[in-house]
DNA sequence: TATATAATTTAGGCTTACCTAAAATATTTA
DNA sequence: TAAATATTTTAGGTAAGCCTAAATTATATA
């Protein structure tokens, strides 16, 4: 059970096919990988063959692409690798929360098993990221948490916040000004059938936000 | 004045040019590179053409290379970046001395150029890296000290070792074996002719080195 | 200085990872 | 269900960065 050395490309492939696959479970199909990667479906079928070869996943013709066990096993170990280096430069490099992804884009694929596991140790082991996602451990093992959003909160429920999914520098801005962030605790208020947005209660103040921002935003219901 | 973007290859063959240039000063060699890089000649050749129309390097044929005023100035870029990576897995992530090379060859080539201001600031502005190289600054200017090599010092002469410029992994465990590392003091002994081995004081035990290992052990004269 | 040898370049090829255009297949809609 | 549309694949092409073999130029040596 060697690791296998993937290029920079096929590692950005498998992990994408990772995350469209919700975790192994979904059939990806051909389109969905090209627009998240923003290279050409005909390209994308390259890369598929390539990576059918090397059994890191299933595909068939015409029909989708679904990801292997070693496939998994792989992704999870770049995602691992992406999300330590994010916690690196959050907290010890003072980089802003909406800057970390693009250069943990890069350091993710210098692939030393023992440099990542230094870091980790490094960093005491942290459990998530400064987005608030789980950080799967040297086994690939991950919590699966937070799947509930805010839209999901009933009126006068509660919810601490515990991961962003929008990590566009925009989303960030606007939490900035709602003074969201990982730990906020959020009531509801109040749901507008009329559009789905939902008024919520944060740090003493009601805002109003679109079910769209909603959805972007995980919590854990207390 | 904006930083051009280059590939892995081209830094790292601007580098290999630079050093093999001495800080620019030295014509260089098809071959020499050839043999730094481990890159067939012919391929050299290609890339030599590619960095010239990029005005990186100045190169007269079948003559040599001479690296350019803004070739200088990335080099010396990567050269910092490289450094700064060798000091954090050294000092933060624990990575023995030896280890630390391969890891930075691939970590100098994120080229963010914040993270490499905020990882120096993190270090607290270190001014050597773990083998006593002399790290760059943001303006790529770098202290050129310790060019006195042990096999300079006179017969009771003392210095102190300040860089080790062999970086395999047998040359490390060799000064492990030697006791020597960096801020070690030294004595010569004795120098002898028939060889030009040395003999030498460190830590109260004398033992005698080869010319080639005393040329690999910068000092600073006391 | 002529010749042998070494260094360098040119020419032509290969793989990776992309592209566009066209063909094949699947899906939607009338 | 047939036609229109959307998705996917195939075919053929490109640039980067490497290769080998052969040609060219420089250097060393007899």
């Amino acid at each position: 059970m060697t690791n296998i050395n993937l290029s920079k490309s096929e590692e950005n492939y498998l992990k994408s096919i990772f995350n469209l696959s919700e975790f192994g479970n979904k059939q990806v199909s051909t389109n969905s990988i090209s627009k998240i990667l923003n290279i050409e479906p005909a390209s994308v079928t390259d890369m598929i063959k390539k990576l059918s070869k090397k059994n890191l996943i299933y595909h068939e013709k015409y029909k989708g692409s679904t990801i292997s066990k070693s496939g998994i096993k792989i992704a999870l170990q770049i995602i691992r690798r992406h999300r330590l280096w994010e916690v690196f430069l959050h907290d010890k490099l003072n980089f802003k929360w909406d800057k970390i992804h693009e250069i943990a884009e890069e350091l993710e694929h210098v692939s030393s098993e023992e440099l990542i596991d230094n870091l980790d140790k490094f960093l005491k082991y942290p459990k998530i990221d400064p987005h608030g996602d789980p950080i799967p451990n040297k086994l690939g093992e991950i919590d699966f948490v937070d799947k509930i959003s805010i839209s999901d909160l009933k009126v006068n429920e509660k919810g601490i916040v515990s991961r962003i999914i929008n990590e566009d520098e925009e989303f960030f801005n606007l939490l900035k000004k709602l003074k969201i962030e990982i730990g906020t605790e959020v009531i509801i208020n109040d749901k507008i059938e009329y559009d789905d947005s939902i008024e919520i209660l944060i740090n003493k103040e009601t805002v109003i936000i679109s079910k769209d921002i909603a959805n972007n935003i995980k919590i854990t219901k207390i």
